[in-house]
DNA sequence: AGGTCCGTGCGGGGAATCCCTGAGATCGCC
DNA sequence: GGCGATCTCAGGGATTCCCCGCACGGACCT
């Protein structure tokens, strides 16, 4: 039986590319989603094996992706793919629950290194990135936890990258004041007062680039 | 004669993703570069038909790549890939001597259709990207650098710093409604409508830091 | 069971914003 | 002098921001 396999990124081009090798690698691509919330969605009603997630897309977090689809789908495992060679994702990720941490620098090859480990029930984080796991050991497990609610962060996140209270209503099927009222206690916990700061915060948090 | 094909991308996994699409479409790959250097070497020794150069790479920015291809293999024409969708680089990289402009966000076919249009000698520009162009023609073509004045470049780092529009009158002693003039001007020439994506292109442009 | 957070959802209302219009002054340049 | 760009200021309408309150349900504690 082979690995039945979900694809997460928005670069609709990179997931036909990725999709290419996988079955030509004798893998099944079983969906492809373009945003964290079609992830979770397919996620959910197909249950794959193995779920590919970019880190970086836009709406909702790859992380939080990560959670909600090993919350539906509690038998997937998730690999997060990341383009950021030299960060501490790898943390934040294999706290979220993901089971490998594939740099997109990486070849192919290793990918699908990563996927046959991961189908096996191993991790596979890729060795560029073992420092930061180290130091996390370190200093310590005493992790800062986000003082953000889940809907907060994902308001956040789509403040941050532009979007008004009213778009963002409508991309969460809530109304104009729920989101700003998430808006607000965002502000209120940050302790901060104006947009742009709330956009500056964003990008130091990582959430989006600038 | 098949098109002869150079791929610049510093994600390895997705030049090979990339290239398992292109072979599989006829076209022939001659070389992979993971970063603008090398795509400058590769193409003045191999002079490809088409280079495929990711704006967005480490080292060396994807617009002097394109001017250094050119320069070194003149009879190459390259296609930029870029996965901002929103932005102005598609005049940049025009002005850069680039023949394509595709977006990652977009299918494969399209990249194979801007391969085939550019090796006509045609030009080809995602059409979500037309927008900046038809500004650009219209306000006059030869601005090189920087497009806002120094009072503007000064507002708007004010504005990116978190300072109400009242705050930033009082800072310069100008009124109220001309500090709002001066917003709004910045707003029309970076095609910006709000405040948020303003504040990302202040950090892009170095003007503060996230 | 009762109490208390917390997260999520919704509304009112005042302040600030975005976006358009128009207009006078100054400066540099051909 | 004429032209264009910049800086200055203003009015007004539509929209959005931001703070206030309130309600419901779940989690947790006693």
């Amino acid at each position: 039986m082979p690995t039945r396999i979900l694809i997460a990124d928005d670069h609709r081009m990179y997931r036909e590319g990725l999709r290419a090798l996988l079955i030509g690698d004798d893998l099944e691509v079983v969906a492809e989603a373009s945003d964290g919330r079609e992830a979770i969605r397919l996620a959910t009603r197909l249950k794959p094996d193995i779920a590919l997630v970019d880190i970086s897309m836009s709406g909702l977090n790859g992380l939080d992706v990560t959670r909600e689809v090993l919350c539906a789908s509690p038998r997937s495992r998730v690999i997060v793919l990341t383009m950021h060679k030299d960060d501490a994702y790898v943390v934040d990720a294999l706290r979220a629950g993901a089971s490998g941490y594939v740099l997109k620098s990486q070849g192919f090859a290793e990918l699908v290194q990563a996927i046959r480990e991961v189908a096996r029930g191993e991790v596979y984080v890729a060795k560029e990135c073992w420092r930061p796991l180290v130091e996390a050991c370190q200093s310590g497990g005493d992790q800062i936890h986000d003082p953000l609610s889940r809907r907060e962060r994902e308001v956040l996140q789509l403040i941050a990258e532009g979007k008004t209270t009213k778009e963002i209503a409508g991309a969460l099927n809530i109304s104009v004041k729920t989101a700003e009222s998430h808006r607000g206690r965002v502000m209120a916990k940050l302790d901060i007062h104006d947009t742009a700061s709330l956009v500056r915060y964003a990008i130091r948090s990582r959430m989006i680039e600038a």
